[in-house]
DNA sequence: GTAAAATAGTTTCAGCACGAATTAATATTC
DNA sequence: GAATATTAATTCGTGCTGAAACTATTTTAC
């Protein structure tokens, strides 16, 4: 098998690894790692706006509503229409909510995280170094997409700009 | 940022790069990164079970099934009922589906491949020795989970030697 | 002021993904 | 041979996922 399979199929492992934790943890406190790493933005910045959200942790926004219309039928999450700026909607936990993201588990397995922490810092790095590697190889078919860019060296140039933070101030 | 976060976030954007991948692909050929996946391996291995192709590419058998579905639907795959025992199915690629197999693009991003494949020989070995090495360390929770099953040789299973770590004498 | 563009969010639609329950067939045990 | 267990595949229900189309609102351009 080549290496690059070899690659791939680690990558499907760690996927369904993940969505089987996700899955597990649905029966357990009853929210899906999806729901809850939303939980967690709107509870460490409450107001936050659904676009946020959906930057924060990489999905588009379609998805994040759909996992909102879920979690504000389970009156955990409130949808409030700023007044300013009717497009806009902020975010705030309910107290309910906030209750269940007290003691909610990690999104992500705790075994991983545990283990992970035990490993020897520069371990860690390399680690997400490889990852964020990884990612930034795979994105660059987006950044293929449009000619207007140059490209030298590949691996030191391809820069993906995913959430700036919002400098909406003046345009 | 901890780094177990920093990693978590790189993975959920190799995520999300693979999923959009197939769903380009879906565009462009009419089949998504699971369909192809599906079909190389009855390509492969024509007459092959269900049962072993979710194994291959890491997926659940009711998974697999609802590919198949649509596999048949678009008459690129055959299903044959075993005679010797009527609860096997036989998966066999139709001409159709052999034609479009021969020319349909790489399942997970060419352009990822490509990249990979032109990386120093010992850095594509540190990457899949790393992806390998999270997946592990995600699966040990089922392994935690289960004690009854593992009855001697735990150790075998669960600290298998990862290929030689790290080749830093070429840093 | 009005037309055009941009923005935030939603709806719709199709596919992926899995566990649990189910069906059908085969294997095992007594 | 009949009861039991196992196996292969499927069905069902639910959730995640994003493109595309849509609504409503705000901003920009003329």
């Amino acid at each position: 098998m080549n290496k690059d399979e070899e690659l791939l199929v680690a990558l499907r492992k760690v996927i369904r690894a993940i969505d089987l934790r996700s899955k597990q943890l649905n029966k357990d406190v009853g929210l899906t790692g999806p729901q809850l790493l939303v939980m967690q933005n709107v509870g460490k910045d409450p107001g936050i706006m659904a676009r946020q959200v959906a930057e924060n942790i990489t999905l588009s926004p379609a998805t994040v509503t759909s996992i909102l219309d879920r979690l504000e039928i389970k009156q955990l999450v409130h949808r409030v229409r700023s007044t300013e700026d009717k497009r806009k909607v902020g975010l705030f936990l309910t107290e309910k909510g906030q209750d269940i993201l007290q003691d909610a588990p990690l999104p992500f397995q705790e075994h991983f995280t545990n283990r992970f922490t035990q490993l020897e810092e520069w371990e860690q790095s390399q680690m997400v170094a490889t990852m964020q590697r990884i990612a930034k190889m795979m994105d660059a078919q987006n950044i293929d997409a449009s000619p207007l860019l140059e490209v030298g060296n590949l691996a030191d140039k391809v820069e993906v700009d995913i959430a700036p933070t919002t400098d909406k101030t003046k345009k």
